[in-house]
This record gives C-alpha cells, structure tokens and sequence, in this order.
DNA sequence: CTTCTAACA
DNA sequence: TGTTAGTA
C-alpha cells in the first residue's frame, strides 16, 4: 500500500500530457502554480514534471472553480484536508493496534497461568 | 516539436 | 484567461 502511492506522487508527466488528462489550459495549469495550488517537480531543462497525484488534485482544483471557490479558498481546503489527515496519523500512531491488543491480552493470559498451572491442552488463545 | 517566461493591438 | 513572441 505504500508502493503504490509512491508511483502515484512520481513526478514524470509533462504538462503536454497533463493538459489532455485534466482538460486545462497550459496558462491555467501554470497559473494555478503561481497560486500555490499545486508544486510540480522541475526537470530536464526546466520543464514542469507532474505526478498522478498532482493531477488528481488539478482536477479537484477544476471542480472547486466550478462550485464558485477562489484561489485563496481552494488552498485553504487543502491546507485543512492536510491538516486532517496529519492529525489522523497521529491518532493512529497512539491508538493500540489489534496487535498490541493480543499481544497485551496473551501476556495476561500467561501470568494468570503461571499462578494456577494451565493445562498443556489448553486451546491456542491465538 | 514541446515547454518556458513575460507581456499585452 | 487567451495569445503571442523569442528561447531553451
């Protein structure tokens, strides 16, 4: 799962091949840089590489105009989509995964057995 | 031929 | 946003 959004955030679409994937003008989708909205990787002799990821969030940039947003707003709907997801990580890095759980659970399992003697026929607990 | 920057009859 | 000029 971590291989394919690496592919995905690849920068190696020229804006050439862009412009037929979002149906954007060449002056909107350089334009739209100026305005912070997205950051293509910069190659060969200074030309602008895209990634999958760059044109998903193009195309997204399309719909927001269309639903009547500025440039100012869309940025601030991707700043706070950023934020969100950076506060989830965090969650997730702090929450007991069904690991830690079983993990946790077993050793309990093996202290109270040590107490009393389990028997060897005890079922597997995992 | 494609892309880039800068500028505007 | 479009378009065009002069480059790289």
């Amino acid at each position: 799962m971590k291989e394919k959004e690496l592919r995905r955030s690849l920068a190696v679409l020229p804006i050439g091949t862009v412009m037929k994937l979002t149906n954007l003008t060449a002056r909107q989708i350089r334009y739209y840089e100026t305005q912070e909205l997205i950051k293509p990787e910069r190659s060969d002799g200074n030309r602008r590489l895209y990634s999958l990821n760059d044109v998903d969030r193009l195309l997204e940039i399309k719909d927001y105009l269309d639903e009547g947003l500025n440039m100012a707003g869309i940025r601030e709907i991707f700043m706070q989509k950023q934020l969100d997801q950076e506060h989830r990580k965090e969650q997730q890095s702090k929450t007991l995964t069904d690991d830690d759980v079983r993990e946790i659970l077993h050793d309990e399992i093996l202290r109270a057995g040590g107490l009393q003697g389990m028997s060897p026929t005890s079922p597997k607990l995992r």
